[in-house]
RNA sequence: GCGGCUAUAGUUCAGUGGUUAGAGCGCUUGAUUGUGGUUCAAGAUGUCGAGGGUUCGAAUCCCUCUAGCCGCCCCA
């Protein structure tokens, strides 16, 4: 017998998880829009080249790619023009859905609003280590805006975020934020050169984990040299919460450092107060494109964040064309799901019945009937549902009670001599017979 | 990429070297030829993850592989 799981990391969604996954995703929907932001969607599948190089080494390696096909890949093995891996493949799953709207903004300049703001909830590609919350395929949920510099874009983000988590029901989220130029200042204040820079970021990341002895021993391993490391030690020692006094005095030496914590200042001045946004100068997040502000929204339940984004002013300038300024922010629907699932958060009234009604079938004769009926409750809306086939009515029943319908019409022998339906209530167990004429109105009837 | 745990019926799991591998739930049938959930009776279900090894004998011990889960790194 073949293997019938899924693809490693890969998942089927039952009814009952859709409906979940459905849920949420609608609230999502629904803030988006009330922020004006529009929906966009693009293919699963780009060019290689339109995703290589723009995530930073980590992305290229996880990102799945799609085999040449056919006689180009056969002719290429023959004449011997393929000399490496990479060269064996020319189109990818797409890695994360900002990648593909730059592309999308550089090709439509013309066709889009100077200033346009864009969500778009699709799935994406990582050839990671399935784990807590990660799959190898998932759903990003991400709004960004294009067109302006404005700190006006990060604060409407994080407030479109934050409105989505709290009608949820988490209670207890914070935002994180910090600044590229933030990490720039320091870094330069340290000493480092600007070759390490990213490096240097990506320890700085690991502060809250790895500790002191940890980031010490990874910038040695880094070559970054022992005056630089005392300078983003000390970076280490301040703690991850900052005031935004802490943050002027850390890079009030350097010239891009300032203009970081001036932003991150209005920022914060746009901000509601009921948000709670966390300074945390340790914060670097992996992706290369960022150059702004970067922010990420953590949970105590999970390791990992609930979504997470920043300001890219370089990414589209990245397709050869104008440079257009850009900021965006994306929620992960499969993380949110499981902290869901873990609290119990999901509303009673789900629907977790496929009908609300099911007609039962008394014989091969009266099936007809039977259909003709559940013809009659859809046409007045009502979810319904027919038992294929005859049975004793014993297991019909069974098998409404298995699904969940709250309602079964009985429809036999006797009820269809007379024109009548018999309308069981199988929560009380309740029965009553009714003229055809007044079923709707019956079944309606809570 | 590193470390740990797990894999036995549809499902959750018990079974730590000895006959024919068990239980709860679920499923099928009947009590009940026009009525589910409760009850009662009967019944079906297994390549013990795959491959190799040790042994008179392996679900059980050893090795390899595969898959899943949990930490770490990284990320949504």
């Amino acid at each position: 017998m073949t293997n019938t799981n899924p693809a490693r990391g890969m998942r089927d969604f039952l009814p009952i998880d859709v409906r979940k996954r459905e849920f949420v995703i609608g609230v999502i929907k629904e803030v988006y829009e009330k922020y004006g932001y529009e929906p966009l969607e693009t293919p699963s599948i780009e060019n290689l080249d339109t995703l290589t190089n723009k995530y930073g080494e980590e992305g290229n390696q996880l990102m799945f790619k799609i085999l040449k096909r056919g006689e180009k890949l056969q002719q290429e093995l023959a004449e011997g023009t393929i000399r490496d891996e990479d060269q064996l493949s020319d189109l990818a799953l797409r890695y994360d859905l900002t990648v593909p709207l730059a592309r999308v903004i550089a090709n439509h300049r013309n066709d889009l609003p100077k200033f346009f703001k864009r969500y778009q909830i699709q799935p994406v590609w990582r050839a990671d280590r399935p784990a807590k919350g990660r799959f190898r395929e998932f759903c990003q949920c991400d709004v960004d805006s294009i067109g302006s510099t404005s700190p006006v874009i990060e604060a409407e983000q994080i407030a479109a975020v934050s409105e989505i988590l709290n009608r949820l029901g988490f209670g207890d989220f914070e935002v994180r934020l910090n600044h590229r130029k933030v990490l720039s200042g320091i870094l330069e204040i340290a000493g480092v050169h600007e070759d390490s820079h990213s490096d240097a970021l990506v320890v700085i990341d690991k502060l809250d984990k790895i500790g002191r002895g940890g980031v010490e021993k990874e910038l040695k391993e880094r070559g970054i040299g022992p005056e630089g490391l005392a300078r983003v030690l000390a970076l280490a020692e301040s703690g991850t919460a900052a005031t935004m006094n802490d943050l002027e005095d850390l890079v009030s030496a350097s010239m891009v450092g300032a203009e970081g914590a001036k932003d991150l200042e209005q920022i914060l001045g746009f901000s509601s107060e009921d948000t709670k946004i966390v300074l945390d100068p340790t914060l670097a997040r992996g992706l290369s494109y960022y150059t702004g502000a970067i922010f990420e929204i953590r949970v105590p339940d999970l390791a990992g964040s609930l979504g997470g984004g920043g300001r890219y002013d370089g990414l589209i300038g990245m397709f050869g064309k104008e440079e257009i300024p850009a900021c965006g922010f994306s929620l992960g629907l499969e993380r949110i799901l499981v902290v869901m699932e873990e609290r119990g958060m999901f509303p009673d009234d789900l629907p977790s019945a496929p009908a609300d009604v099911m007609v039962t079938v008394w014989s091969e004769e009266t099936l007809g009937e039977s259909l003709k009926l559940a013809g009659e409750l859809r046409d007045a809306g009502i979810r319904t549902l027919v038992y294929p086939q005859t049975d004793k009515l014993g297991k019909q029943f069974k098998y409404a009670d298995q699904i969940d319908v709250p309602k079964v019409c009985i429809l036999g022998e006797s009820e269809i001599e007379k024109s009548e339906v018999s309308v069981k209530d199988m929560k009380t167990g309740e029965q009553k017979t009714v003229g055809r004429s007044s079923l709707v109105e019956t079944v309606k009837v809570d």
